[in-house]
DNA sequence: GTGTGTGAAAAATTTCACAGCT
DNA sequence: AGCTGTGAAATTTTTCACACAC
């Protein structure tokens, strides 16, 4: 499934950044067993422009057919071979605070690729203790877990002191892709792949929409 | 503090995504006692390009010195108040699940501007109970909380087949901002500002880029 | 007729490179 | 001399509008 354009690199950035949104989409209307969506449709449910789903999905490949529009399943299991869901891979959540244990039970990682094979912490204290229905393990069983199970991704959910530490454990380990929550800037060698999710950034941009909303009190000074 | 060029509006989107970043970084080094900084220093340390930063500070205003640079305390004082942190934004977060609790104890939201004034749930059963320090309170508490407690932003934390419900109610009460955690896109008036941050989002992007870096199979085709 | 796929235009963002202030 | 502030160039992203396939 899948050995023409999809397989080429290149996409635009953006697009990428986009498709989980049309895969999950996607997958509801699956379960609402609709069979066919046309833009407009899918444009709407993703929250997007139709001519901005129509572009990112022409990047793919012509999978719609004109005058009718798109197969849910087939574009579905298209996306999901892109972004490399077809595979499965093993995860790593480092840190179990309040929040690794809330990225450790959440439901949307395990339930499309992802699979979530060990919690681990730096704090000694707490290894051997359960959490979200794993034994946590410790920060030195990294390269096993690496060698055994695959290990591909880890995910930093550590307080911001630590997060650089796990970083480096996790990279000579020979983890490649790494997901930091921690609110830190981490550097990493150029051959790995590092992404940051900042709870509290968009917190602060609605703040800064909404003091826009309702204190532009200076605005006469303008005219 | 600011009365010019700062409360203007009209800030690139991209610019005001930044900021937060910026200020981060200006905070951590205000807690080192650094009491000034280059772009090139400050680029570095939030993980942007000297020449983006220093374009994305001009927008504020001329807040550096030709020769020297920024003033750490005074230019994280100016972001603050762009960003609308002087004030103090009270905040409700909706979903008392593994998230709603993580995020109701994440420290990252109370340390700066933000104040969690309560928690809720939809569902009865949980109302009442004790959660990250909170009592749990019920969806009809809402309009009471905006009236008396000034609420103004609501997280949502809900599973994703709830999060529209609650989305309506937080509308309803008069809360015009909304950070939705729940992986569902949301219709809201056009006058509620709604952003969301969804958890899988970034680790699907990452299993795109590994899936890129070890499997250019057909690669060859192309030549 | 209908709705996709796409070149071209428009808009937004990022980078460059250097003038200008201290 | 050093580092910011900023026009101009380059790049990326989004929108437009219509040819084309069904």
């Amino acid at each position: 499934m899948s050995t023409e354009a999809a397989s080429r690199r290149g996409l635009p950035d953006a697009t990428v950044a986009r498709l989980p949104g049309y895969l999950r989409a996607l997958t509801a209307l699956v379960d609402a067993r609709v069979a066919s969506v046309s833009s407009d449709e899918l444009a709407s449910a993703a929250g997007v422009s139709p001519a901005m789903l129509r572009k990112d999905l022409s990047q793919l490949g012509s999978y719609g057919v004109r005058g009718v529009g798109y197969d849910v399943a087939h574009l579905a299991a298209e996306i999901s071979e892109v972004l490399g869901l077809a595979r499965d891979w093993p995860v790593a959540i480092v840190g179990m605070g309040n929040l690794g244990r809330a990225l450790a039970a959440y439901r949307g990682f395990s339930t499309r690729g992802f699979r979530v094979v060990a919690v681990l912490d730096y704090d000694e204290r707490l290894v051997g203790l359960r959490a979200a229905g794993h034994t946590v393990r410790a920060m030195a069983d990294l390269p096993a877990l690496v060698r055994d199970e695959g290990l591909a991704i880890g995910v930093i959910a550590t307080p911001p002191e630590s997060a650089q530490a796990v970083a480096d454990q996790l990279v000579a380990a020979g983890v490649r892709s790494i997901l930091n929550f921690a609110p830190s800037v981490l550097t990493v060698p150029p051959e790995v792949d590092l992404r940051k999710v900042d709870l509290a950034t968009e917190l602060q941009i609605l703040a800064f929409l909404a003091q826009q909303r309702s204190g532009p009190d200076t605005e006469a000074m303008l005219s």
